[in-house]
DNA sequence: AATGACATCAACCGCAGAGTT
DNA sequence: AAACTCTGCGGTTGATGTCAT
């Protein structure tokens, strides 16, 4: 591929980048010496002696590669040549079926940890997932499609309910807190590489940690006052503003209610909550710093938007990513449990913690990523007005409430209850409604109808 | 055939962490 | 400890290809 597309530009120095080649100005972020380098795409001939320097130097010293060689790139534009085009055992073309999979997997376990994917998927690099993966998100969200598959976030689910047991409180979320590279366990990908080759997909996934759909709700300047001062500020920054302004704009204009809620929620929330209320009170960024809040309530925010990509349909077409069945990867099992789970959002939503664990649960959303972001979410504002009600068991699973739970009682509360306030209101329920409507046009993409008459 | 929209890919940029001086 | 360098990562952009109209 890279080849032949070098072939072309040897034999064609046409269009401005060519005829008028980028030389850059001399630091490429990196100090040089004054030299002038080259930028844009590699011809073959600067392919041919790369190759020829890292064969007899190896890699690494990529600085050292335009002193050396007489290449005039600089030590950056080396090593990403050589990592994504010339190195050996690259795997080139489409992905298969089963790298997709596994792509969609990882994704759901470490969000867009580009090279940590590519760890995972021999021959492949990090630039190819990130592409592929982009490329995914703008077709599932034209589409009106999730990203995850069902079963990934009902594992997330169970994961999540998982953790609260084990851990029996915010312990273990501090924990992940605390460790913000958010490791996956080893076991967890050797899982994965066993399964590599048994698939086209298997229902029975591996433990999907949703610690990292948590982080990425983390990333979100919601939680920022939780992150450990070792996450350096600009970094936080960074991730929580990725997603921002194309979720804003979705939600102003796809959930006018949410204006209401931007103007007058936040101060109504943020007392109870005091000085705890995880925003910050800068009267000049409240607009965007409060919305960040449902911004980071969105497990899928981070990581599946591109900042590049905001679109209007995002938000409600991707908020109720656990009841689309993934039609495109028609094996990622059964989704008999979509209905059951959306009951539980819906039902948990409605049967808020006591008061007591209100702030604690607040300020420690459990690692379970997704759908206990959304369900956090719902609880802390739920709380904000639902004082005195305390009508559920804090022990109660999300499904053990589902079981019991009115759906219809839900819907109709959080109705009421979101009228001015919040966007959540459209959530579970409402989201899931409004994305029924979008439905796909292409073939692999077409979300079955059977699968929402489950849900509704 | 022309054109525009969309998809794909390669490459760049800025930032951060680790290592070195 | 501070400054510097190198390396890697993730986000983004721009060029080109492909397809539909």
């Amino acid at each position: 591929m890279s080849h032949t597309k070098n072939e072309r530009e040897d034999g064609m120095l046409s269009k401005n980048r060519k005829e008028l080649p980028l030389i850059d100005d001399g630091n490429c972020g990196d100090a040089d010496g004054g030299a002038l380098l080259k930028k844009g795409p590699w011809t073959s001939a600067e392919d041919a002696i790369l190759i020829d320097y890292v064969k007899k130097h190896g890699e690494g010293n990529w600085n050292a590669v335009q002193k050396h060689s007489g290449l005039f790139r600089c030590g950056k534009s080396c090593r990403l040549r050589w990592a994504n085009h010339l190195r050996p055992n690259l795997k080139k073309g489409a992905f298969t079926r089963e790298e997709e999979h596994l792509i969609i997997e990882l994704h759901a376990k470490m969000g867009n940890k580009w090279a940590r994917m590519a760890a995972n998927l021999p021959g492949r690099t990090d630039n190819e997932i990130k592409n592929y993966w982009n490329t995914r998100i703008k077709r599932r969200q034209r589409a009106g499609l999730p990203l995850y598959p069902p079963e990934v976030c009902l594992q997330a689910l169970k994961e999540s309910h998982r953790t609260s047991a084990i851990s029996g409180g915010d312990e273990g979320t501090h924990d992940i807190l605390q460790n913000n590279t958010y490791e996956i366990p080893d076991v967890i990908f050797d899982s994965l590489k066993a399964n590599q080759n048994v698939l086209p997909y298997v229902p029975e996934l591996p433990d999907i940690s949703a610690s990292c759909m948590m982080m990425k709700v983390l990333g979100s300047s919601q939680y920022s006052s939780f992150i450990p001062p070792a996450i350096h500020r600009q970094k936080r920054l960074r991730e929580s503003a990725a997603f921002s302004p194309g979720y804003t704009a979705a939600v102003k204009n796809d959930c006018p209610l949410f204006e209401q809620f931007e103007d007058n929620m936040f101060d109504k929330a943020a007392q109870p909550f005091g000085q705890s209320f995880p925003f910050e009170p800068d009267p000049l960024t409240k607009k965007s710093q409060s919305f960040s809040a449902f911004q980071g309530s969105h497990a899928l925010s981070h990581g599946n938007f591109s900042a590049s990509e905001p679109t209007l349909e995002a938000v409600k077409l991707e908020l109720p990513s656990l009841q689309y069945p993934e039609t495109e990867l028609e094996n990622w099992g059964t989704l008999s449990c979509s209905s059951s789970l959306l009951e539980s959002i819906d039902a948990f939503i409605q049967s808020p913690q006591t008061t007591s664990g209100v702030v604690l649960d607040s300020l420690s959303p459990r690692n379970s990523g997704l759908l206990d972001a959304l369900l956090h979410e719902a609880k802390t504002l739920s709380s904000a007005k639902n004082h005195a009600s305390d009508k559920s068991s804090n022990s109660s699973t999300p499904c053990d409430i589902a079981e019991r739970s009115n759906f219809n009682t839900c819907e109709t509360e959080w109705e009421n209850y979101g009228e001015t306030l919040s966007p959540m209101c459209h959530s579970a329920t409402s989201f899931f409604s409004e994305s029924i409507s979008a439905s796909g046009s292409s073939l692999d993409e077409q979300p079955p109808a059977e699968t929402f008459t489950g849900i509704l």
